[in-house]
DNA sequence: AGCACGCCGACT
DNA sequence: GTCGGCGTGCTC
């Protein structure tokens, strides 16, 4: 008999977290099992805490201990598989999270207790008259409000009805329905509905795989089939077809009874992707992302959860779907940083993709036409298998690109977001009637603004940053608070006049306007896209092809397939070269290419052209030329140079506090304690730091980061876990916060 | 975090 | 004496 359970405990700090054991009460055994929430009394006040069951025992660990009880169940099912839990336990190991972190990762916020939070399975309600409408016909002409008659007339005209679509038709209010079902003239009765989020019309595509693409899908159903599948990376160039492949592998893995689980960056910008899913998979495709509310998220991890769908699509939280016959996980675009979780639990999709494949014996495939530095080189060693789709269809050319230096232009005095030869293409662009679609890394009308006079730069208040110039409301926003201010035009320092310095979407579209006063533009940034759905009507309105010229942010780089382009223009190429950041140029040249693969997807071959300051850069000019191995290859033999991932592991410690001050102190005591520990352990893990955090001071705390690089990856884990159990315990310590970021991305 | 325990000063 | 302020340590 299970008398003893071992929990993961809603504890506060990673210091504290490891598993309680707890004693089951007579009649609760049974109904605990491992992945059953329960609350518990915890501590010496013992205030009621949520906890989940990691397993259970019948006997104790240790002897002659008092164990106190569990209170109660909070599942009769378990909300976790074996599998999942063992990936939470994994979790708390990796990424330096408590269990409980991990677990609130995995299960949709509708699903988690704490009260007020808690979402119902929607119930919607069948509402019908109690008699025919020819019988009731007097009694509703006696009814004298309106709505209610409203109502009445709905269901009349169209029989029984759902509460919901009445509320949709009618405008009605639940309560006016209640009203009506008290004088009895109609009557509900509940039913359980699946929210469904809508899914963009399937477009079904009849595609026949190429003999390339035949041949990779061979290779990697030959995989699927091993008894350990392990990893595969397949690159595939942008229009290679890489959508085709993975469709028809989650075809197979389907047919023959598994599940899948495929992860896009962001779902708002692969509305082909889902369409094409949908279209193969219909209602076997459950939907997970952030964007769905509370109750369609919880209904979608239902329907995953008991079966009723085989394919899983979502960002990178759907990566623990809740399938038990998972067979097979694809991260397409696997270099996008939104795979890695920037808070608690700070995990990396791809890690924990390969995490559970290992468990459930599925098949990890990444997909990139830029893949990040360490899948390629795991690839290239032969650690995953490697494949790759080189040929475009239709064998459409890439773009010619070519790379136009603004130096001259800005010496001479007349440099403009839109340099001279970018102009001419443009203009030559609308006499053929042709779409350009224009690139920038930077929203806003300009970057910030300067004081002529004192050289002061407007800066956030809270964040101690320069805050960017918005020209529509004269404004500035910190892009990191959001913190708004508005301007006066004189410098609050001297009283000297502010000029704007760089540019950004606003200040092109103003540009381009007075070079090309009446032709139509449109904006695609975050600041056109704040209304629900503005993405998708831009987007659509540029694919109508009235519109000539689109000009954007990241936005537009991403999977869109647009026909009519045939010229791209980056207007600053190299404005994130230099960022203060070891991951910059892999994010230049995949930032390039993917706009650049904008352009020519229809019958006539496209242009691109490159903006910079920087003239002939060598990953400009790899990006130029589409030329990913030659990137990889000048890349890779930095990193290998300077030890830097993937030649080694890096994890990042982070502090962050009030006072300055303090903040340094914390960290310089770390140093010395890690110094020391290097010597005692002749451990060979180097310490860079600690440095300023690239926004120092964010909502009024100051942060510094130490990083960590070793190829001894368990060494480093030993290191930061005692580091981050000790830190806290120290008095001195106790008004600064620690966290690690294992595997960091930025900087 | 949040709670109890204990040590010390202030006040009935 | 004893009330309570806060510093310290622990959570099955």
């Amino acid at each position: 008999m299970d008398r003893f359970a071992t929990l993961a405990v809603e504890v506060v700090g990673y210091e504290y977290d490891k598993p309680y054991e707890y004693l089951i009460p007579i009649d609760l055994i049974g109904a605990i099992k491992p992945g059953i929430r329960v609350v518990v009394p915890f501590g010496r006040g013992n205030r009621k805490t949520h906890a989940i069951t990691l397993s259970v025992t019948p006997k104790p660990s240790s002897g002659e201990r008092e164990y106190k009880p569990i209170l109660t169940a909070l599942d009769t099912e378990p909300v976790l598989a074996p599998a999942l839990i063992k990936t939470a336990l994994w979790m708390h190991k990796r990424v330096f999270c408590t269990v409980w972190q991990a677990v609130n990762a995995m299960l949709p916020s509708g699903l988690r207790f704490g009260a007020k939070g808690m979402v119902n399975p929607k119930t919607d309600y069948m509402v019908s008259l109690t008699l025919p409408a020819e019988v009731l016909r007097d009694t509703m002409q006696a009814v004298r409000s309106a709505p209610q008659k409203e109502v009445l007339e709905f269901l009349s005209d169209n029989g029984d009805a759902s509460l919901s679509e009445i509320r949709y038709f009618t405008g009605a209010k639940t309560a006016t329905v209640r009203e009506l079902e008290k004088k009895n003239l109609v009557e509900t009765s509940p039913f359980e509905v699946f929210r469904r989020p809508s899914i963009a019309e399937a477009q079904e595509r009849a595609f026949v795989l190429t003999e390339e693409q035949k041949a990779v899908k061979e290779t990697l159903c030959a995989l699927i089939d091993q008894k350990k599948p392990a990893c595969a990376l397949l690159r595939g160039v942008t229009g290679s077809g890489k959508t085709n492949v993975y469709i028809e592998l989650m075809r197979k893995v389907v047919s023959g009874g598994g599940q899948c689980i495929i992860l896009a960056p962001e779902i708002a910008l692969t509305p082909q992707l889902l369409g094409q899913i949908t279209s193969v998979f219909g209602d076997r495709v459950a939907l997970l992302h952030s964007g769905l509310s509370a109750g369609e998220r919880l209904d979608e991890w239902r329907r995953a959860k008991s079966g009723l769908a085989d394919v899983v699509v979502g960002t990178r939280s759907a990566v623990f779907a809740p399938l038990s016959n998972l067979r097979l996980i694809i991260l397409d675009e696997e270099h996008e940083h939104t795979y890695k979780s920037d808070s608690a639990p700070r995990y990396h999709a791809r890690e924990v993709a390969k995490y559970r494949s290992y468990l459930s014996d599925a098949l990890v495939l990444l997909g990139s036409a830029t893949p990040s530095m360490e899948s390629m080189y795991a690839a290239l060693s032969g650690v995953y298998t490697y494949v790759q789709l080189t040929k475009r269809y239709n064998e459409q050319p890439l773009p010619a690109v070519r790379l136009a230096d603004l130096t001259n232009e800005l010496r001479d005095g007349s440099a403009n977001t839109i340099g001279r030869e970018l102009h001419e293409e443009i203009r030559q662009n609308l006499l053929r009637n042709e779409q350009t679609i224009l690139f920038l890394g930077r929203r806003g009308a300009a970057k910030h603004l300067l004081c002529k006079n004192c050289r002061n730069v407007p800066q956030c208040v809270r964040c101690s940053r320069a805050m960017a110039y918005h020209s529509v409301n004269r404004r500035l926003i910190c892009h990191v608070c959001n913190h708004m201010e508005r301007v006066t035009g004189d410098c609050e320092k001297c009283g000297g006049d502010l000029v704007s310095v760089g540019f950004g979407t606003q200040r092109a579209e103003e540009d381009i306007k007075q070079l090309f006063p009446n032709t139509a533009i449109l904006r695609l940034d975050s600041d056109t896209t704040l209304r629900k759905g503005a993405t998708k009507t831009i987007l659509e309105e540029f694919a109508g092809q009235h519109v000539p010229i689109l000009i954007g942010t990241q936005m537009v780089t991403k999977g869109l397939d647009f026909p009519g382009v045939t010229l791209v223009g980056v207007l600053n190429a190299d404005a994130s070269l230099y960022a203060p950041d070891f991951r910059a140029y892999e994010r230049t040249y995949d930032v390039i290419s993917q706009v650049v693969g904008r352009g020519g997807r229809g019958d006539t071959p496209g242009r691109a052209l490159l903006q910079s300051y920087s003239g002939a850069h060598p990953v400009l000019i790899a990006a130029a030329k589409q030329d990913y191995p030659s990137f990889y290859e000048q890349e890779i033999t930095l990193r290998r140079a300077q030890g830097l991932p993937p030649f080694s592991h890096l994890t990042r410690l982070c502090f962050f506090g009030a006072s300055q001050d303090e903040v340094l102190h914390a960290c310089m005591r770390v140093k010395n304690w890690i110094n020391h520990w290097k010597k005692t352990k002749k451990s060979e893990i180097r310490l860079l730091g600690p440095a300023q955090a690239a926004i120092l001071r964010q909502n009024l705390r100051y942060r510094y980061h130490i990083t960590l690089l070793s190829d001894d990856r368990e060494s480093l884990r030993d290191l930061c876990a005692s580091v981050l159990t000790a830190f806290p315990k120290e008095r001195k310590n106790k008004n600064v916060r620690l966290y690690a970021d294992a595997d960091a991305l930025e900087e």
